[in-house]
DNA sequence: CCACCGGCCAGCGCATGATT
DNA sequence: AATCATGCGCTGGCCGGTGG
């Protein structure tokens, strides 16, 4: 149950960007990633409004269905770095948007956070779409590529263990070569199971 | 009048089992 | 192995009641 607190302040703001800007106040994050964002220009400016001292806000939103469907944002919490220098490319309107920014007055750092289709008949051109939009636009390469990936490369990332089609998952292999990306946390943990993901029905997966 | 709340419905996101 | 059909849970949008 999602209820609007601020109606007073015009429009939404939902207890659930209330619990955000606490959550990055409190944790002190410099950078938070969103999937599934469902925010029209009017909802991120009346977040602005209210929490405009603390957070900026780089939304991609879905052309068709902005508020129910897709959606993927920045949110960069100004009292732990500076902003001035922040931009975002729009790669694939709700689903891959590229945050280029400083990081406390040292190199660059960019960032692709992403939410792949999950009609897997999506997926696999949702990849070739973004290895070439390097190939064609002279980006710099992310240094850290996150978000919601649906599919999984491993049957040990999925419970009970199952193997997604091969097509998408050569997709993103290709893709991160070419970006020169890894997935860490399992470059770190080979044999781990952990899961991002879980049913009401116990099943679990890290898709994320 | 107006702010607030709950019920209801439709669309979305994901998994699963059947079918080809 | 790939595709289709279905189910479940969640959320947004809408409506109408209620109480100040």
């Amino acid at each position: 149950m999602r209820r609007r607190l601020f109606t007073t302040q015009g429009q939404a703001a939902s207890s659930k960007w209330t619990n955000i800007h606490a959550l990055v106040r409190d944790q002190r994050l410099g950078i938070l990633t969103l999937q599934e964002t469902h925010l029209t220009p009017t909802l991120v400016d009346d977040i602005h409004n209210l929490f405009g001292h603390c957070l900026l806000i780089f939304n991609s939103s879905d052309p068709n269905n902005p508020t129910s469907s897709a959606g993927v944002a920045f949110i960069l919490n100004r009292e732990v770095m500076s902003t001035s220098h922040s931009k975002v490319h729009e790669i694939i309107p709700s689903q891959a948007l590229l945050l280029t920014t400083t990081w406390h007055n040292s190199a660059s750092l960019s960032v692709l956070n992403v939410y792949a289709p999950n009609d897997y008949h999506q997926q696999t051109s949702f990849w070739e779409t973004l290895e070439e939009y390097w190939s064609d636009h002279a980006l710099p390469k992310p240094d850290f590529m996150l978000g919601d990936f649906n599919l999984v490369e491993d049957p040990i990332d999925r419970s009970p263990p199952r193997l997604d089609l091969s097509a998408p998952s050569v997709a993103l292999q290709d893709l991160q070569l070419s970006l020169n990306l890894v997935d860490a946390w399992r470059t770190d943990r080979p044999s781990e199971r952990n899961y991002t993901f879980r049913t009401s029905s116990n099943s679990f997966s890290r898709i994320d």
